[in-house]
DNA sequence: CAACAAACCAAACACTTGCTTGGTAGGCTA
DNA sequence: TAGCCTACCAAGCAAGTGTTTGGTTTGTTG
């Protein structure tokens, strides 16, 4: 008696069900069987639905990226002074982890070890894509003179890259802080240090 | 059974095997048979030398734990100042990203899976241990005036850990920049941040 | 009502997994 | 020389793995 109005077809339950699993336990770790489990269903069920276990990792990521990489194109795009668009961009992707975590955790966790398969070399694709933004975006800052001159950009954004999405370890939401907070505070650690 | 004489130096030779291997594909996606075949020998001949594949990891990160804090203890019982204190966790943690990045990968990947075993509970502990320290490091920096008053101590914290353990994943030893330049930028940019 | 498709079941298949057992080769020492 | 020890092999087992196949239920539609 699952009554689900919306658009929400059954494909997409199962798609959820998977990404919560692969996002805690791990891809590698997660059988068919724990999905069909959690689903209320046999692992066979799950091959109406699907060609197999990669193909819904691979459904899930790359639809995910698909929405994020949108937003940081808008962002690249505008013509907002660059420490603006620093602050949007970091907003974007704390606003991803609340609200894709499983997606995101997925990607951070699993990412070099799905990237060995050709069916997800896009993977890699989507990293030097990200990479190249942030690039661009501390490249803007620094010639604008918003930003320090003596920074190692590739430093900076792996410093960046890695403390945003890290954050999806512990982020719940609905927690005491939410992602703006977040958002906030780590901004003004990132531009202003954390010295008196 | 458990306790084995010293300079085991087959026993070590494995154990380095595994390491790198459960840091590079992950401890459940690692197969004992991957290890042998590494190591040149069957997989039954490492039940010589071994309970099971549990205790391998097990061995590897227990070892490694009791090194870095007894590093940690060193540092807070200092009198240094509290920056100067913050400063040398920093450097430590570091240091251990060169000295044991396998034994860090593990920890950082497979932590939250093998937490789930009874066995492993030693690994919360230490995860609790070392926000210990980190608050009294901080706090201590506060109060101190050096820090700044407005710093959510747990978010800081939060950080810096990510930030820092996070690096396992694509530092690799003897790149153009040593553990000690890394630390230096990464410490720059913690404590007076990224703007001019 | 008949026709149909979506969703699922029941059972199995071939393969991989961690681990066990009994045995052997070679070095060291009394 | 005999005894012992470390390190390993060869073969296999039971459980778990992703996936396939043929059939069943259920609701919808002409």
């Amino acid at each position: 008696m699952t009554s689900q109005a919306q658009t929400s077809t059954r494909r997409e339950e199962l798609l959820a069900i998977a990404a919560e699993l692969f996002a805690t336990k791990g891809f590698k770790n997660t059988t068919v069987r724990d999905i069909a489990d959690a689903a209320g269903i046999l692992s066979g069920s799950l091959y109406h639905h699907f060609d197999s276990k990669e193909s819904m990792v691979d459904e899930i990521l790359s639809s995910f990226q698909e929405e994020l990489f949108g937003k940081y194109a808008e962002i690249v795009a505008s013509d907002a002074d660059p420490r603006a668009k620093l602050d949007a961009a970091v907003r974007v992707s704390f606003e991803a982890i609340d609200q894709h975590r499983n997606e995101v955790a997925i990607f951070q966790n699993e990412a070099d070890y799905l990237g060995t398969f050709d069916r997800f070399a896009y993977l890699a694709d989507r990293n030097k894509q990200s990479r190249d933004v942030w690039h661009a975006l501390l490249n803007e800052g620094v010639s604008s003179g918003a930003l320090r001159q003596d920074l190692d950009i590739e430093l900076v954004y792996r410093f960046i890259r890695d403390t945003v999405w890290v954050a999806v370890r512990w982020y719940r939401p609905g927690a005491k802080l939410s992602h703006h907070d977040i958002a906030d505070q780590y901004l003004t650690i990132l531009l202003d240090g954390i010295t008196s």
